[in-house]
DNA sequence: GTCGCGCTTTGATCTGGATCAAGGCGCGAT
DNA sequence: ATCGCGCCTTGATCCAGATCAAAGCGCGAC
């Protein structure tokens, strides 16, 4: 199953060998595994990092594939997701510049990754980095509480999908895109919804159909506009919040 | 929110301090946090430590605490869980021997824990826990390794909980339970299931009746056999599999 | 331009699981 | 013994969201 009619396009990425500069001057650094690094750490950190770009909709890897890497985004929007056999499909989370992927516990990945935009990420071989970590501590902190936190948000999304209707289910993806893209320095208002409906649907336990009457119902409601370009104002954020919390 | 009516049975806890030999006699050492520490380490940990029993029905802490505890289950199975406003509940997980809970991002716990049987439990402060992994770096990574796999679980529970249906839930639910039992020297078959119709909703995103006559389904189907004392012996697990995966 | 294809929206209908309701059953308290 | 209370099961009905169907509407290829 993990394999099949997944790896197409992947030679197609462009990977680039880079020197330390790129490190100092990417924008995600303060978010990222590395943002607890010195500089002669940094530098050293470069040296197994690898980066890559590649177009929307690429599969960087499949579930099953051996896991012998990690990767770190630091640009564009990224997709995680699991697949049963019959093909139903389960979006576990889309990642944003800073976040990363890739973490196994046997030596397979547990999900499918792929390209929601065009993107960029850090490529580590599992093996050097994990020399890395021994080396310098704080990485292993820094990357623990990474992991922590996408624990706290997998809990947050399993309350989502197991307790909460359409409407909340809506709002509280468009809140959680609002506060992350804040997090993150960028307009967090209209919020950037990169992604299509069959994706959200995929994310929140719906179908296309549902996601869009549950927009359009919003947007009559005045809660939301939905704007050109994937952007969604958020018109009343009161409002949005009391779905999204369920009261 | 998080505090009203939850600290009730807080103080009903036993509380005693031990010195290493329970640790050296802990049934479920190899497969905690402890797992990675060598004698006179493990000294320094149970210096720390505290041991807790409480009844069933405990609630350990709740959603909002201060969070300045770690545990570590050491018998007995407990319950995390996430609440809604007006009672709808999320169970994120059951813990079994050997299991931790009480990790937080911020200084807040962002569930509630409560045993559903009588249960025994390590405890360690936060604080000079945190002061142990920075001089055991083994331990940290015996850390990040159990919150990776718990990571791992919670994918699978989003797929689950987003489309996968009821026969296939609590298809799904019975193989966990057996896989768990196994892989800590437990009987596996039948499987040991302690807690209520209702906690299994909550877990699964269902109704209690649903589960209910879920069970009868695989009852009557011959799948599995309901026996008296929480036990249900599972018959066909190929069927079972096959559910559970969604064929 | 305009053809074709994929994405989105909207409408009509269906259905799996929720909700509402009523016993049954086990067990601890009296 | 039996009362009462919490489960659990089973039945009848309902409904939110799925499914089936059919337009719109970009937008890139030619």
């Amino acid at each position: 199953m993990a394999l099949a009619g997944h790896a197409c396009t992947r030679e197609s990425a462009v990977a680039t060998r880079i020197d330390i500069s790129p490190c100092n001057a990417c924008p995600v650094r303060s978010m990222s595994v590395c943002s607890a690094l010195e500089a002669d750490e940094l530098k050293r950190l470069a040296d197994i990092l690898v980066s890559v770009k590649v177009d929307a909709g690429h599969t960087l890897f499949a579930e099953g594939d051996g896991a012998d890497t990690l990767f770190n985004v630091t640009a564009g929007t990224m997709k995680l997701y699991k697949l049963l056999p019959d093909g139903r499909r389960q979006i576990t989370g889309f990642l944003l510049p800073g976040d990363f992927l890739g973490l196994s516990i046997n030596d397979t990945y547990a999900y499918s990754a792929e390209s929601v935009t065009p993107a960029s990420l850090c490529r580590f071989p599992r093996r050097r980095l994990e020399g890395l970590l021994e080396d310098y501590p704080k990485m292993q902190r820094r990357l623990f509480a990474m992991a922590s936190s996408e624990l706290a948000a997998a809990q947050d999304q399993m309350l989502l999908l197991g307790r909460k209707n359409a409407k909340e289910r809506i709002a509280s993806f468009l809140l959680m895109l609002s506060e992350r893209a804040r997090r993150r320095g960028y307009a967090e208002n209209p919020v950037h919804v990169p992604m299509s409906r069959s994706d959200i649907a995929d994310y929140l336990g719906l179908t296309t159909e549902t996601v869009s009457r549950t927009f359009t119902q919003l947007k009559t409601s005045r809660a939301i506009s939905l704007l050109e370009g994937g952007k969604v104002r958020l018109n009343d954020m009161e409002i949005l919040q009391e779905l999204a919390e369920g009261v």
